[in-house]
DNA sequence: GCCGTTTTCGGCCCGACTGTTTTCAGTCG
């Protein structure tokens, strides 16, 4: 057994996380208690400050939501590198299956009941039998039922063998890979290259690039890790795996003085690339993955930094994030690259929910002091409205918490604490409680939660109607998506954004890996409207969460959107005078 | 599976919506 490091909380999180999805298909049901205690122990493990791997049983059953069976199963996967029930869970569901109940509408009741009635064991299949129309005959089935899967199937690009990973599955695995390699004596530098550091919605495969002048043990190191389930491929500078979660990585080792060029190669686009080396070949020198030559002498006039390559083509540093091969390069070249915000730039969280909304997670005093902890200026505490079964809050319930927010704007006099909502866009644009009752909330979010496959014009309307109320200080999540696994409403965007811009309604940009909604197309659609106001939200269930900011910021830098228009950068008397303007209007 | 205690079992957010039924199952949030 190989004594590499022990695994982060983050990893071990992942196998129980595992363990709940195969444990849904197990007891035939999402809500099972069971698979809900294994989902709160995942919290409970990422909530935690101190590596799980070096507690011992009694330490471990004192985490809120590990009890004695999760804290054997920890012990067992630390000291061995495996976990038995995982394991026989996995052979049991295989993960062509397992991928069937991520589309909508396949629960683990109608995955299980098509695979025992139909043979049906990947999406593959599952086309086959859509197509076949003999999902309509099982029971409890029908026509209407069918039709809604194959919707989806096709919408997702499911099945086709092309179908990328969404970034919330890949990104974790690169920054562990990276960490890992990382400490190797080995490495000069790493970074995670390709569409993940673009930051793309969804991922092909894991690109590494390592600089080293001694690649051998780092390569016998990578092939060797604990998440390998394959090696494609090891060789002095180049080697590629498949993970046990079935993904590639492609890990690249070049000399420390090519590194610039080598990330700028690998990161792409494309496209970028292509417009790079055009210019290039235009002012007689050639640009290839290993350095920018001059074609006439020979030398090479950069090589060691993407920013130097970019500085000999007199061009600004183009961020990761806005290199698609869509303009920027002209932007670059004429000086007018946004400026893009920074984590360290946000001074609110505008959409914060805890144990208040039935969702939530962390009690309202742990998420504000988490808040404050992060050096924010102020907060709008956002529950759900009334509207939105199970997790909304009644008129009482929001007069209580209102209450409560009293005495927390005492013990955190340094805090604004903004007392907010996030309402639901009804089907026909109406909100939740009524006129008087919206406009006593200091902020509010109104977002899509439901009725997600209207026709263009009737959402359009929709949403238009909602952005029109005063009380309506931003709208959330603006498609709805879930990426990889639901697509996003339908809208006429021009026409939301014009109306957004004109009376000082604020776009979102959620944080949540599952969403970055709005969509970087959207956001970048938002230059065409100047007075369009932008917000980094984190839409917080729990205050691990806050730190999602990092990836709102990341998706406002691929929206190629501008600090200085965004909304929660700005200080605290300037963005409490925007929220006013729109309530007094 | 976890928790708390009424200390070893019973409770654990459960309603809306859809599509399928003829009184309800499954999914979603």
């Amino acid at each position: 057994m190989e004594h590499s490091a022990s695994p982060s909380n983050g990893t071990i999180a992942a196998q129980l996380a595992e363990l709940a999805t195969l444990l849904k298909l197990e007891e035939g049901s999402a809500q099972s208690f069971r698979v809900r205690a294994y989902e709160k122990a995942v919290d409970g493990l990422r909530a935690m400050t101190r590596p799980a791997a070096e507690l011992n049983l009694a330490h471990l059953l004192e985490v809120e939501g590990i009890g004695r069976s999760t804290a054997l199963k920890i012990r067992e996967y630390v000291d061995t590198g495996r976990m038995e029930r995982l394991e026989a869970l996995r052979r049991k569901y295989p993960p062509a299956l397992v991928e069937l109940t991520r589309i909508p509408g396949m629960g683990p009741k109608t995955v299980l009941l098509v695979r025992d009635e139909l043979g049906v064991e990947s999406v593959e299949q599952l086309r086959e039998a859509l197509a076949a129309q003999r999902l309509r005959t099982l029971p409890g089935m029908g026509s209407k039922r069918e039709e809604k899967i194959a919707r989806a199937v096709e919408r997702l690009g499911f099945g086709e063998g092309t179908r990328r990973t969404p970034i919330i599955e890949a990104l974790p695995i690169a920054r562990q890979l990276v960490a890992t390699l990382g400490a190797l004596p080995e490495v000069r530098h790493i970074d995670y290259c390709g569409s993940l550091r673009r930051f793309s919605d969804t991922i092909g495969d894991i690109d590494i690039l390592v600089a080293s002048t001694d690649p051998g043990p780092i390569m016998d190191k990578f092939v060797g890790l604990p998440v390998v389930a394959e090696v494609l491929g090891h060789g002095e500078t180049k080697s590629a795996i498949v993970t046990t979660s079935g993904l590639q990585v492609d890990l690249r080792v070049v000399a420390p003085a090519q590194y610039g060029a080598a990330l700028l190669y690998f990161t792409g686009s494309k496209a970028h690339n292509i417009e790079l080396r055009q210019r290039a070949l235009a002012e007689g020198r050639t640009l290839n993955e290993y350095e920018l030559l001059d074609s006439v002498t020979g030398h090479v006039v950069a090589s060691r930094t993407e920013k130097a390559i970019y500085r000999a083509f007199g061009l600004g540093f183009v961020a990761p994030e806005m290199r698609e091969g869509i303009g920027e390069i002209g932007l670059a070249a004429t000086g007018d690259l946004p400026r893009l915000a920074e984590v360290g730039d946000l001074r609110g969280d505008l959409h914060v929910h805890s144990t208040w909304s039935g969702d939530g997670r962390s009690p309202l005093e742990a998420m504000i002091a988490a808040v404050a902890d992060r050096g924010l200026e102020y907060v709008a505490i956002t529950e759900h409205g009334e509207d939105l079964a199970i997790n909304g809050l009644s008129r009482a319930k929001v007069m209580a918490e209102r209450f409560v927010l009293k005495d927390l704007r005492v013990e955190y006099p340094d805090l604004t604490i903004l007392h907010g909502a996030e309402l639901n866009i009804g089907v026909d644009g109406s909100l939740d409680y009524d006129h008087d009752f919206l406009m006593g909330f200091d902020f509010c979010v109104a977002s899509v939660h439901s009725h997600f496959d209207l026709a263009v014009v009737e959402q359009t309307l929709r949403l238009l109607r909602a952005i029109s109320h005063p009380a309506v200080n931003v709208v959330g999540h603006l498609t709805g998506r879930r990426i990889g696994r639901r697509p996003g409403i339908e809208l006429d965007v021009p026409e939301i954004l014009e109306a957004m811009a004109a009376t000082g309604t604020g776009l979102e940009i959620n944080s949540h890996l599952d969403r970055l909604d709005a969509p970087a197309e959207v956001l970048r659609r938002g230059r065409d409207y100047p007075d369009l106001a932008y917000v980094i939200s984190t839409d917080a269930h729990h205050t691990t969460e806050l730190g999602n900011s990092r990836w709102g910021v990341q998706a406002s830098r691929r929206g190629w959107v501008d600090k200085r228009r965004v909304a929660n950068t700005w200080p605290r008397q300037r963005f409490l005078k925007w929220a006013a303007a729109k309530r007094s209007s």
